[in-house]
RNA sequence: CGGGGCGUGGCGCAGUCCGGUAGCGCGCCUGCUUUGGGAGCAGGAGGUCCCCGGUUCAAAUCCGGGCGCCCCGACCA
């Protein structure tokens, strides 16, 4: 990479300044293997973080971790009609293996569906097993024609859940109770307010009965479909022979959920809170919450400046904050300054000779609120009580300004037609809320001429006040959607 | 699979039209000086010019064939 100071601005070609960001942030980098990334510390901490706080919330619904083969017979996948529909067409088979062909071929899964439905025919046998309540943390493989780093490559690092239940109405409120999790996830660890609802079954996942979705808007305008939560129904029960005797002793099909997120939500995360100076990654998810940089002087008081650093990061540590300092001192402090502006860290400390004589520290946070100060010299003991409210605010504005983007971007008003509907989304619209028919055909035109899908139908709290009495394909509105153009 | 572009030190590129010592910026190494917003100076290392074949005294450059990658479209989390 050439020394290019700064990124191409976001407003000039965003799609540029996401590679550049991601690349030079050091979230990741190409691999010599087509369309897979390699994910950089910096990046791969981050995704740490966002594993972290999914796994608690996971545990604390009655979830539990459980792990299975990353190769799935080929006929597994086949035996749900649907299913093989939707992914055949981009399944990485393995052939061969121990030098011989295999007596039947296995694919890299592009999901676990088949192989933990197999699993749990094996071992459900009464009501008294259910529900199950499995997520699997690991990654899959779907050999997509056109990939970017996070948003789509051809492996990816998820988690994918998957329940059965004993009756419907559990398993419906199992795929809702994820969904949710989903939108806490990301509104207080990630600062990115997504839209939640329904899919419509043109894009609901390949196998399902429904699938909801958790929709957020970037900042170019485009939806990223950022969490998936399924409900399966007895599809795969019935393919797997998943039963179970109820407490009459009658044999019933298992009811199955199953939901996702994956390395796609660090995308998401760059593409929500980025500007033109690089990533800004919200305190809640920040490998590091505060970089102590410090100013070497002399020699002298260069161990000085060192020693006094390290006692910062300590005491922060103390506090319950990730600090680390930044001991690169044969890097000027400007190329240390930009580093860490690129990477996204929160929350920046100086220590020079100076701050050192005085009892100070500068501190500088990574976004300044319109007004606010964007360095403040503090004493050493209120830099380091402060921070943790400090890091709590950051993260609030963060979300604060993330929801008044996804405001801004968007239209709730009738839409008649699909060249309108284009119209809205040309001019920079990211959501429109119009009505619809519920006729596949007006979803297939508008793909076709808007290059607009339906994102969700969107959940009661997001609904427009009065409901949108016409369809951009004509004809009567039976649902209010949202329409968008997505990653 | 259709349309377009590109393969030259680690990265980004110039050189190709018009054949004749392989260059520039960044990065890297060493030394000295420097550190409060992308350090300076001096010295240095590093290249089968994507591959194969042809033309020629001579090929990064011309001719033929192949391979790979990127972008746009179709497909999709």
């Amino acid at each position: 990479m050439s020394k290019r100071k700064g990124f191409t601005r976001r407003s000039e070609d965003f799609s540029a300044w996401y590679n550049e960001v991601v690349q030079r942030a050091e979230l990741a980098d190409y691999s010599p293997v087509r369309g897979s990334m390699v994910i950089r510390p910096w990046g791969y901490g981050i995704w740490e973080q966002m594993q972290h706080a999914l796994d608690d919330m996971f545990k604390a619904t009655g979830h539990e971790n459980a792990y299975f083969p990353l190769l799935v017979p080929l006929s597994f996948i086949e035996r749900e009609k649907e299913h093989v529909k939707g992914f055949k067409p981009e399944l990485a088979v393995v052939t061969h293996a121990g030098g011989k062909e295999l007596e039947e071929p296995y694919v890299v899964r592009p999901t676990s569906e088949t192989i933990i439905y197999a699993m749990y025919a094996k071992w459900v046998q009464s009501y008294r097993d259910l529900p199950l309540l499995l997520n699997q943390w690991g990654n899959a493989m779907r050999w997509e024609l056109r990939t970017r780093l996070f948003l789509r490559t051809a492996e990816f690092l998820w988690q994918e859940g998957h329940t059965a239940h004993a009756d419907e109405a559990e398993a419906e409120a199992e795929a809702r109770t994820m969904l949710g999790i989903y939108r806490r996830f990301m509104e207080d660890w990630m600062a990115m307010p997504p839209v939640t609802g329904v899919k419509t079954d043109g894009e609901k996942f390949a196998g399902a009965v429904r699938s909801y979705a958790c929709e957020a808007v970037m900042q170019d305008g485009k939806a990223l479909q950022a969490a998936t939560s399924h409900m399966l129904g007895q599809n795969f029960a019935k393919q797997f022979d998943l039963t179970f005797q109820n407490r009459d002793g009658r044999e019933e099909f298992a009811w199955n959920t199953s939901w996702g997120a994956s390395t796609r939500l660090v995308g998401g995360l760059v593409m929500t809170h980025g500007d033109d100076a690089g990533v800004v990654v919200p305190p809640k998810l920040a490998p590091s919450q505060v970089v102590v940089v410090p100013i070497a002087g002399g020699e002298a008081e260069g161990a000085g400046v060192l020693a006094k650093s390290e006692e910062l990061a300590d005491a922060l540590r103390r506090e319950g904050v990730r600090a680390r300092v930044d001991r690169r001192l044969d890097m000027s402090v400007g190329a240390r300054f930009f580093d860490w502006e690129r990477k996204g860290a929160p929350v920046r400390l100086e220590v020079g000779p100076r701050d050192v004589a005085r009892g100070e520290v500068v501190v500088v946070p990574r976004v300044v609120r319109e007004g606010g100060a964007r360095k403040e010299t503090l004493g050493e003991a209120e830099a380091v009580e402060g921070m943790r409210a400090r890091l709590r605010a950051l993260q609030d504005h963060l979300l604060g300004e993330a929801k008044a983007r996804r405001e801004a971007r968007t239209v709730r008003q009738e839409v008649g037609s699909v060249r309108e509907l284009a119209g809205l989304l040309d001019e920079g619209a990211g959501f429109v809320y119009s009505g619809w028919s519920g006729d596949p055909e007006v979803e297939r035109r508008a793909k076709e001429e808007a290059k607009a899908t339906i994102r969700v139908v969107p959940d009661e709290e997001f609904r427009s006040p009065a409901a949108p009495s016409k369809c951009p394909g004509g004809g009567r509105a039976r649902m209010e959607v949202i329409w968008a153009r997505a990653y």
